[in-house]
RNA sequence: GGGCAGUUAGCUCAGUGGUAGAGCAGUUGACUCUUAAUCAAUUGGCCGAGGGUUCGACUCCCUCACUGCCCA
């Protein structure tokens, strides 16, 4: 104690002040050197379980009251509560399975062993090994015959009642957040589930996932503006990737039928709660079947994920119910414009379009197609307003530079994207294999760009690819994120990311 | 990038222009079926950082940092 007296009239110099330790910490870390000094390894190496807790419980529930399980159990986990009864102490020991009591007796265990116990901190690892019997109040517990420990917390945990709020510690330290709130681990296992089943899914399908780049030469495959990086041999810059469409294509001309890939896309763009600098995404594309295929195995999937990770199609999003049920409603993008905002583009001049978004203050950039305006109409009535699952079809073919065009207008592209509360968490199409059509729109993107989100160069090779020939397939892409967001009743996309981007500190 | 809100003990939160509080955690003591254990006592604060106003600032003003939410 004497080393932190210091005198109260003379302020602690920033070193001294870090240098200062709470008492919470101090007293961890004397209890470390008193369990040292008596021989006690505050890292252990390894320990047998018998079981998680929660099946040590499941084999004992036949335990009767006041009566001594005759089964030796061995269970581990972090010390998550202690009460201390004098010459007796409840414990609870909380692995990934669950929580469960023990039962430290003095004389059961001898004195020596109940000394040292005592020195044992919220937070420690511990072994403990005994019989399992049930308490008056009818918990099963573990009367603990020996109690090792397997390692040392030095910090204090998260307080136990109200768990860790701080919505900044949380995302930083996520490994607190999980420690101190069940529900972000039931989160996260629901994101693995999900794209386990996806995986299912389309493995069952005879789908085939596949790795392909995420730095690229070129950007494509999307509007949006990347990361660039360098590779210092090659002395080359590169980006990393906005999507990897053009690469899974690639496939296609290659023989790849049905192709897919989950993995991580790159935007640098702004964050929000829907948007975090890294996100996943699932493509896939299938030859021979075209944008209405590919938005049947959209619905598929996400009926299958509810199906058999939720175990029903109606959930609740934010206070909000959505029914997933199939069929979902699909509805032309002009026809939602007129549907959702009673707004009749087809009857309007751009001269007309322009005003009412000038209205809105929205920004439009000169030369602005027929297409763009459309889409700005649709991103500002109806987007917010689509909060059961439906799918907007006929994009305008300027704003859609990798789908093909509608069979039966050329003006729109086959192309379609699912909407649920108000959020886009996907988008599909009749993928453009004409290399001549191709080619021009890129051109196009490239003259129509005025936010540096298209890259300058043209992906020659893909276009040579195509050349080759790539038979008609659909595509299809979804935001992975989004959907745990569903899925998890989750507010903000950090939520659902384990460690999501943060301002460095 | 813009707007609003927040930042107080390890955690969860109060608080007022006059020298800072609770619960949990910690420490000490009591307690051999408790479970948000209980009871008694107790330690712990550069009140986010910097500047300004004031006799006096955790409180009012400005700047900055970080976070959350809304908008672009």
């Amino acid at each position: 104690m004497s080393e932190h007296d210091t005198n109260p009239e003379t302020p602690l110099t920033p070193e001294q002040h870090a240098a200062k330790e709470s008492e919470v910490i101090r007293s961890k870390k004397d209890n470390l050197l008193f369990l040292k000094e008596h021989g006690v390894l505050p890292y252990g190496y390894e320990f047998k379980r018998t079981g998680l807790v929660e099946e040590v419980k499941a084999r004992n529930t036949a335990a009767v009251e006041g009566v001594d399980g005759t089964v030796q159990e061995a269970i581990a986990g972090r010390l998550v509560s202690i009460r201390e009864h004098g010459k007796s102490t409840f414990a609870n020991v909380k692995d990934f399975s669950g929580s469960m009591q023990i039962y430290i007796k003095k004389d059961v265990v001898g004195d020596e062993v109940y000394s040292l116990f005592k020195k044992f901190d919220i937070g420690d690892i511990v072994g403990i090994t005994g019989v399992v019997f049930k308490t008056r109040t009818g918990e099963l517990t573990v009367k603990a015959s020996k109690i090792e420990l397997l390692t040392k917390s030095l910090l204090p945990m998260p307080e136990k009642f109200h768990g860790l709020k701080d919505k900044e510690i949380r995302y930083r330290k996520r490994y607190l957040d999980l420690i101190a709130n069940d529900e972000v681990r039931k989160t996260f296992e629901i994101r693995t589930k999900i794209t386990k089943e996806i995986r299912n899914f389309l493995d069952a399908k005879g789908f085939l996932e596949v790795e392909t780049p995420m730095m690229h030469t070129i950007p494509g495959g999307a509007k949006a503006k990347p990361f660039t990086t360098h590779h210092n041999a090659l002395d080359m810059e590169l980006f990393m990737r906005i999507a990897p469409e053009l690469y899974l294509k690639r496939l296609i001309v290659g023989g790849f039928e049905k192709v897919y890939e989950i993995n991580r896309n790159f935007r640098n763009e702004g964050l929000s709660i829907k948007h975090n600098p890294e996100f996943t995404m699932l493509e896939l594309y299938e030859a021979y079947t075209d944008y209405k295929g590919v938005m049947q195995m959209c619905e598929d999937i996400v009926v299958h994920l509810a199906d058999t990770i939720l175990g029903t199609r109606v959930i609740e999003y934010q206070g909000e119910k959505i029914d997933m049920s199939p069929p979902w409603k699909k509805v032309s993008m002009t026809g939602s414009i007129k549907e959702y905002g009673g707004i009749d583009v087809d009857n309007m001049s751009d001269a007309d379009i322009i005003e009412m978004l000038k209205k809105k203050e929205i920004q439009i950039r000169a030369g602005v197609t027929r297409g763009e305006l459309v889409t700005l109409l649709f991103d500002e009535f109806v987007e917010a307003k689509l909060i059961q699952p439906v799918f907007i079809t006929d994009f305008p073919v300027e704003v859609s530079p990798l789908s093909k065009v509608n069979r039966s207008n050329p003006k729109i592209a086959e192309r379609f994207e699912p909407y649920i509360f108000g959020r886009e968490i996907g988008n599909g199409f009749s993928e453009l294999n004409d290399a001549e059509d191709q080619e021009a729109r890129f051109r196009a993107q490239i003259e129509m760009d005025t936010h540096g989100e298209v890259a300058k160069t043209i992906d020659e090779d893909y276009v040579e690819a195509l050349k080759y020939g790539m038979p008609p397939a659909g595509g299809l892409g979804m935001g992975i994120d989004r959907i745990v967001m569903f899925f998890t009743n989750a507010a903000s996309i950090r939520d659902v990311i384990l460690f999501p981007l943060m301002r460095g500190k």
